[in-house]
DNA sequence: GGTACGATAAACT
DNA sequence: GTTTATCGTACCA
């Protein structure tokens, strides 16, 4: 199993090739996480909804590793982290995107704007709408049911690096190279920067636009 | 191919 | 009252 009492930088790699599975009572959905990225914790990365310490939301963040860490967005979105670093300390991983390996149908009932298969985990709102990860899942175990978490056999030899997505930090650049994915997978989001951020741009290699 | 914007609510100032 | 770890649609090239 990955030792998700290191801090999200270190876990992040692990992850991507692992198999995150959801059970519920319309059936299990699997996906093979293609796409990630790293929030650490406060006073550390002015990114992180853990900069400023514990509140109601992050409450789950703080807590135990290895567990989920969802919130609401956007007035209609929800993301998915896994915790990490020992409890009492913040840093997690977003899941940005991934390919869904079982239960392609039900993610398709799920994701019916999806206009083909390897959009139905693209983005970290579609992701846990594809497995029907919910808001009060917060702070469940990922190695137990209904989750299932499986690492990949072996580390990823080649991982990309970008800058995190849709972030703003002070004046509103992200200093952060924190955003790993799979090179070459059609599954992983197009890379966008914040709104108010300035025209420095940085795009990484963000393949995946496909055709 | 890209860029702009509205939806919609919790958290934060 | 402002911001936000987003998505889908509309529009322009």
């Amino acid at each position: 199993m990955i030792d998700f009492s290191a801090d999200a930088l270190e876990v992040a790699p692990f992850l991507l090739g692992a198999v995150l599975s959801h059970d519920s009572p319309e059936g299990v959905v699997a996906v093979r996480i293609t796409e990630v990225e790293a929030y650490l914790g406060e006073g550390v990365d002015p990114g992180s909804h853990a900069f400023r310490g514990r509140s109601k939301r992050t409450a789950s963040m703080f807590g135990e590793p290895g567990r989920l860490y969802s919130y609401f967005t956007y007035g209609m979105h929800v993301c998915a982290n896994v915790v990490c670093s020992p409890q009492g300390e913040a840093s997690a991983v977003l899941l940005r995107g991934g390919e869904i390996v079982i239960g392609t149908d039900l993610a398709r009932v799920r994701r019916p704007t999806a206009r083909s298969d390897h959009t139905l985990a693209r983005g970290p709102a579609n992701l846990v709408r594809a497995l029907g990860i919910a808001l009060g899942e917060d702070g469940s175990r990922l190695d137990v049911a209904p989750f299932g978490l499986v690492p990949p056999a072996s580390v990823a030899t080649e991982v990309a690096v970008s800058l995190r997505t849709g972030v703003s930090g002070a004046g509103g650049v992200e200093p952060f190279a924190w955003r790993f994915f799979l090179p070459g997978e059609p599954t992983v989001s197009p890379y966008k920067r914040h709104p108010k951020a300035g025209s420095a741009d940085f795009r990484g290699d963000t393949p995946g636009m496909q055709a």
